[in-house]
DNA sequence: TTGTAGGCGTTATCAT
DNA sequence: ATGATAACGCCTACAA
């Protein structure tokens, strides 16, 4: 009745009896080894505690000898389970993804699962199509900014445990970086400088995320009495930022805050080649503090998120997601920072 | 003898018959919609041709219509194919690797694989955990920059197609980038400029590209009739870039180039920090030119290597080596190019 | 071309 | 505490 071939007789190798042909022990192996029954042997392999102190050592040198490993697609046909969690970044060429990668990953190792990674070059499309075949394969999934629909994303969580990173979708839980305190201290600091009119240039039209920096820094504006205005762009990148340029010019803020750090560095640069003085002429502040944004001349200012925390918390969620079938409902908002670097500073002339 | 459950003949939904309870339909549930066998449904999902165009036809649709997806971990217990494919990164912080990532995230989905990613810190240890782990649920691995011996790879490559990118490993194949075409015109590019003198700032000690490197810019030099000399480092990062530059300054040689970007730019700042003028008083060189290499005051010109064509290349052999056994042995190495900006110019006095 | 039957390595449900 | 046995969903000789 069990497939154990007959051969066991006649070892040939210096390993153990192995069945022949086969490459890769089995707890069929390790059970004939131990002298146990094969299905004790996936007890002592998956839940200590439910088999003898004794056999249990046995088990374990046998499992040792034959250099056992476990066939993750055979364990996870029964049950389901893979061990892995998936994060979908939207860019993988923005470095802000860097240390939300970095979370996860830490985070992911930390409790023995393994993290798979996709990237959806910011089309909604792609995204889907890598959710799915990941959704597929993962124990649950994480969206880092994602440029899918609500309802995309609902349909996705419905079927295994999903949380998404820096956007609000309903009775879907997420975890957020919270703009208004870095904002807050942003807009104070602009104000301090005497800005009286500042302009956003926003990230792409169907980001949460650049919504919500916006409101937080409209509210905040308000109650310095500063005007501000929203500039519309076309790519979150440093060449969005690039665009953003001619319409930036066109205005007449004195202080402009970019959707991310990407798009700073890009309108930077480019009013750089036209000629204007960062921060003299124009006071430039981004999102996120990535890689690189201390690298410019001037070196940026920035409202720093809590990237790889925000990863961490993900990954932590979906875990929790996982053993708990009621998850904690409510994550914390994680705080922004204000990072002054020299982008910005005093009003021309004030 | 199938395991059917005998409830069929109530659908009490709009979904077409489904076995109680499970979720998710199966080549049984397509063959019972369809009026045939469920081996038949295997064959025409599975290898079309093998069956008639009139019954594929019916299975497709049955298919469709139950939104029918296959378990791979079910097709992965018989075949051990998953169609993923990993890649191990030795930094993801390292903006060299985006594009590694990119072109082999590419080539995968172009050929309907999934990429696997996972990155090692720059430990060796964790890169061989990392590598075991993938090595389990992928078809075939990729190696970027490993920090891994030679030995640790050969036994991976064993077991399944394993490519290295950017090192060479004694039989297992490798795509690597041709450091010579970068720094021929490099060195050259220096010489016009009058340096007579200049010093490599070493990466990682295993690195074998390090090597690599080194010996292409001394041979280079040898021709021109330049001294040059090799400075050790201790992290391929900014930060190592920054912990080089005492020694830098305490040498006499009036052209540097480094490592890597990462490093040139820590380098760079940190003279820059300490009162020099780039490229003035040194000229200052890296590899790579990664996202951020022009940010700096002056843009970095740098020796450009081919990173997404790489990471292509790597995956198209890895799913060679699983089409034919006998993998094409010679992969062409990927010619390096010089990017020169702002960081190199005339020697002082000259 | 299509159907039959057994196996892939584990877990899970019974008994014992 | 341990053993027997049936899933899990798919693939693949082999037979028809």
């Amino acid at each position: 009745m069990t497939d154990i071939d007959q051969t066991g007789n006649t070892p040939r190798s210096a390993v153990p009896t192995l069945r022949a042909g086969k490459s890769s022990p089995t707890i069929y192996d390790i059970a004939e080894l131990a002298g146990v029954n094969p299905s004790t042997v996936s007890r002592a392999l998956s839940k200590p505690g439910r088999v003898s102190a004794k056999t249990a050592q046995k088990i374990m040198d046998a499992a040792e000898q034959l250099n056992y490993q476990v066939n993750v697609f055979a364990r996870a046909l029964p049950t389901g389970r893979t061990q892995t969690i998936g994060l979908i970044v939207s860019d993988i060429t923005n470095p802000a993804f860097f240390d939300v990668i970095r979370g996860a990953e830490s985070a992911a190792s930390a409790r023995d699962y393994t993290l798979m990674l996709a990237e959806s070059a910011e089309s909604a499309d792609l995204e889907l199509t890598a959710a799915r075949r990941m959704l597929a394969t993962v124990d649950g999934l994480i969206l880092a900014s994602p440029r899918l629909s609500d309802e995309e994303i609902a349909s996705l969580a419905a079927k295994k445990p999903v949380v998404v990173i820096n956007r609000n979708v309903d009775g879907v839980p997420s975890v957020i970086a919270d703009a208004d305190a870095g904002v807050s201290d942003a807009v104070r600091h602009l104000a301090d400088m005497g800005h009286t009119e500042i302009s956003y240039v926003a990230g792409p039209e169907r980001s949460w995320m650049s919504a919500r920096r916006w409101e937080s820094i409209k509210a905040r504006c308000d109650w310095h009495g500063i005007m501000a205005a929203v500039v519309a762009s076309s790519q979150p990148t440093v060449d969005g930022g690039r665009r953003a340029a001619a319409t930036v010019r066109a205005g007449t803020a004195t202080a402009v805050i970019c959707y991310n750090d990407l798009m700073a560095i890009g309108l930077m640069r480019e009013l750089q080649a036209a000629g204007l003085e960062i921060p003299n002429d124009l006071s430039i502040m981004g999102f996120d503090n990535i890689f690189g944004s201390d690298f410019t001349t001037p070196p940026l200012s920035t409202i720093k998120s809590p990237l790889g925390e925000l990863g961490a918390a993900a990954l932590q969620h979906v875990l929790a997601a996982l053993d708990h079938a009621d998850a904690a409902p409510t994550l914390p908002a994680l705080p922004t920072e204000l990072v002054l670097r020299g982008s910005t500073g005093r009003v021309k002339g004030s």
